[in-house]
DNA sequence: AACCAGGACGTGA
DNA sequence: TCACGTCATGGT
């Protein structure tokens, strides 16, 4: 992290506890969340933890997940279907994509079922979560290059060089689906993070996740934990501007 | 009835 | 580098 201004309030005590003391409290008030979650477990009847704005589909303090390499690709089509866009609308997407596969006999939610659609079916299937006209065009170069993957463990610079694959999707990408500690920076941990004054408004993607990851141990669980429990914290108290000031719970323990 | 949602990309300064 | 327009549906 670029040594600046940024964190002079907590000089004398230091970035390193305040982020675990955030994570600490995050944990203690809401719980595991259960991320990410899988279509299938929500057909299943899974768990559904009261979690705002979702369905089902989590699976709160199990860190197994994916399973098979058919959730894994769920994952990661999921993370680009969510962009700029609420996690219901992409679970009806894929729930549709599903109906849409089973129609077809095939039974399995894989690259090559995905291929094997053509454009205008896949983008109806996905219109519910926006921009359909990219995201299927994207959707297919993922499942290109998933299924040309094999066994092996990207890099972040390989799913970086995939159009439509940001920051933000390539690390979820790795942290969920393929289970490499890569914290996660949204748009809510930095609205969090600039907020309690940890950074200032124009710091890059890229400071913001070294401030978590140097400030932490190198741990899969506690990182994908860490960044759904912002989430859901972001979803009480920044969703508005007005009410940001009412998270004193975080502002209280700094 | 604006505004927002678990962003990314292309463009021109 | 970086600010800005664009992509688009659906919920609140």
């Amino acid at each position: 992290m670029k040594k600046s201004a940024q964190n002079l309030s907590y000089e004398r005590t230091g970035t390193r506890p305040v982020i675990r003391k955030i994570y600490d409290c995050l944990l203690d008030s809401y719980g595991p969340q259960g991320w990410w979650p899988l279509t299938e477990l929500c057909e299943a009847g899974g768990t559904n933890p009261t979690k705002t704005g979702s369905v089902q589909g989590y699976h709160p303090a199990d860190y197994t997940y994916p399973q098979t390499r058919s959730q894994q690709f769920e994952i990661i089509c999921g993370a680009l279907l969510t962009q700029n866009t609420s996690w219901i609308q992409v679970e009806k997407a894929l729930l549709n994509l599903k109906d849409l596969l089973s129609l077809k006999k095939i039974h399995s939610f894989s690259p090559e079922a995905i291929l094997s659609l053509d454009p205008e079916t896949l983008k109806k299937a996905i219109r519910p979560a926006g921009y359909y006209n990219q995201k299927a065009m994207r959707l297919k170069t993922l499942a290109c290059w998933f299924s040309e993957l094999g066994d092996q463990i990207p890099a972040r610079a390989e799913l970086l060089s995939l159009k439509g694959v940001g920051p933000e999707t390539a690390d979820s990408i790795l942290l969920y689906a393929f289970k490499q500690p890569s914290f996660v920076v949204d748009a809510y941990t930095k609205r969090i993070v600039t907020n309690l004054d940890l950074v200032d408004e124009k710091t890059s993607y890229n400071e913001i996740k070294a401030m978590f990851e140097e400030n932490l141990p190198e741990d899969l669980d506690v990182y994908q934990e860490y960044h759904a429990l912002l989430v859901e914290h972001a979803k009480k108290y920044y969703q508005k501007k007005s009410i940001r000031d009412n998270d004193v719970m975080l502002k209280d323990i700094l």
